[in-house]
DNA sequence: GACATGATCCTACAATTGTAGTCTATTGCG
DNA sequence: CGCAATAGACTACAATTGTAGGATCATGTC
């Protein structure tokens, strides 16, 4: 199987915020998530064991070192988009949609750009 | 937080064979599951696991248990489905389903059917 | 009625995950 | 120049997950 490296839950919420601000150092990470639930030593165990499974780097600038990520979200977003797709859903695209459909609140500004995705999907 | 208990990966295929066919017994669940990835002793772990997670239940009947499921296939969906659209897109609808709709390949059977869907929805 | 069979129950154990603490090295400050 | 504040490195540890093994208990068979 093609096994990209897992990122756990938690492990997205840092690399959510990388995504958005890289490159940038531990303490920053940590500025940008809530504060309340995330302490500076915890964000650096993350960020230490996201680069040990190859999934971003860092690079000493001065005093401090600095994070870049090396997949993009949507590489991630596709790797865990199947595998949803696939446990939850069994591998099946249009029931998952329907699904969201019908569970999801979307406004009719999100419906019509659906719409019109699926528009120019058909031709 | 609304926390239904956590289903894990390997614990989601034993549920999709039970919501299939409940009421059953281990040795079914494993007749029905890929015979060369499970072992019988796993699958018995899992049930184990599952009940005590309150999420089936057994019931003795002769020499064996049985298993029923207590939360609808329906329920888990939801509960996995914001768990992922939160992680993954950040809870913005619209941009998942268009990444589904642009990285998996629909029929155009399938774009019809989810166009209908958004009809109906929309008014 | 003693035993082989088969099912359940209990135990094990390494890897991953969430959540830090401690120890060390660097550095700006006075 | 010596020290307090910092940043990073290394260590810790319980809970969950994947994957069973071993002990035990009931049962149908001869």
């Amino acid at each position: 199987m093609n096994k990209g490296p897992k990122i756990s839950d938690a492990e997205w919420e840092v690399m959510k915020v990388l995504w958005d601000h890289e490159p940038m150092t531990a303490v920053e990470v940590l500025g940008l998530l809530p504060h309340d639930q995330w302490k500076q030593k915890t964000v650096n165990t993350f960020l230490a064991r996201l680069e040990s499974k190859g999934i971003i780097v860092s690079k000493r600038e001065g005093r401090a070192n600095v994070y870049r990520t090396l997949l993009s979200e949507n590489q991630c977003r596709r790797e865990e988009g199947q595998h949803f797709l696939k446990k939850v859903f069994r591998g099946e695209v249009a029931p998952m949609m329907l699904h969201f459909l019908e569970s999801e609140d979307l406004s009719d500004k999100e419906i019509n750009e659906l719409r019109k995705m699926l528009e120019d999907k058909g031709k």
